[in-house]
DNA sequence: TGTACATCAGTGAACGCGCGTTCACTGATGTAC
DNA sequence: TGTACATCAGTGAACGCGCGTTCACTGATGTAC
């Protein structure tokens, strides 16, 4: 499809810019392919216009090319929502809420094959920590602003933590419900959807 | 690691019934990998005990191969859905909500591998219409309880199709979840969620 | 009842392919003296 | 300023592997006469 793509080398002591260079690449063809299977190493070399060999010095091999894809992605989710509630007005948390939530859901139906990988199993290997749980950081970003509800006075029907885990798991249902069946007419009936929700979790 | 399979080869006119070994050897091969992935033809005839190219009598490639697989498992859980609200008290729809959605989180937890290919992305060439979407399927389930409910003069803060969507997705976002993270502990909050989301959704 | 033939269930070997990974390398850019 | 050498960014070719799929086949079981 794309021509051969073609690239300068980087100069001398900036090797280390390849490795973004082969995460935005990988990113992009996973936009291609909506899925991850086909994402492999020799593909994502074509993608960045360098040989297969060249990942090696970045990535040790193909699991660690796919968790830091996933930790890039999940990067770019996280600041999406962080920044969907500040540009909220900051006077109408409720209202920061559903910008989340809007937020949320463009995302996951502009971006597939990104949202997918972020709800993959992970390997085995990894530990518990929230550092190495992409969903966890989204989590939080969901909690802090129901916080920010209570503050302000807004009475729901669960405490904060809850009603964040409540909302986010629902959304990330809902997209799934998106990504198994992605219609128009599913994707419109988005809006309806988060109003729902957030008016079930407040009283 | 499990040895060699070996089996008879149907009697004459029993041909058919490879198929559904095919399937069943498939689906013990989704719970020991628990990820689509491996599961080739290949793999799958090392498993059901046959030749590579025994399969395509039955399947013309890969890909019907896993469409019947997704077919195959949508049919178990929806049975198992259905069961559960059977054989819960038929004079207490509120709980045939709760027995489905613990019938259902318990299916996710105990076959994630299982599980996870209901949500699989289809093939761009699966048409719109219910029976080539699984989760149609799973869905009318619980709209079905929902409504028995509002017969039963249960109020609901929502339409009952409403809320079998909401549950449901709702159930299948807090199963990612714990996919995500599968621990002793995210497994232990789950009877709690489901009560939660339960009383979310009535008045 | 025999026997020739059709049909069945399933096999074995081979094909071409793309994959992950390794390894010795190349040529450009910096540094020590 | 020159020059020998180290270090850098990245390459090209090769490896062994498991994959999906094809095709001519085998041996057992049924059927027609």
């Amino acid at each position: 499809m794309a021509g051969p793509v073609t690239r300068t080398r980087n100069r001398w002591g900036e090797g280390e810019r390849l490795r973004l260079e082969i995460l935005e690449a990988a990113s992009g063809l996973l936009s291609e392919l909506g899925d991850e299977e086909g994402l492999t190493i020799r593909g994502v070399a074509r993608a960045t216009g360098i040989a297969p060999a060249s990942i090696y010095p970045h990535f040790s091999d193909r699991d660690a090319l796919m968790a830091g894809l996933l930790e890039h992605e999940r990067d770019r989710l996280s600041a999406l929502l962080a920044g969907a509630a500040t540009t909220a007005d900051q006077d109408d948390p409720l209202g920061q809420v559903r910008a989340q939530l809007r937020a949320y859901c463009d995302f996951a139906v502009a971006h597939p094959g990104h949202y997918r990988i972020l709800f993959r199993r992970r390997p085995d290997g990894a530990s518990d920590d929230s550092a190495a749980n992409p969903l966890e950081d989204i989590l939080a970003r969901f909690v802090e602003t129901f916080e920010r509800c209570e503050r302000a006075g807004y009475k729901l029907r669960l405490p904060a933590r809850r009603a964040g885990v409540m909302v986010f798991v629902a959304a990330h249902g809902r997209v799934a419900l998106f990504h198994g069946n992605p219609t128009e007419r599913s994707a419109s009936l988005l809006p309806g959807f988060i109003d729902e929700l957030v008016s079930l979790v407040f009283e």
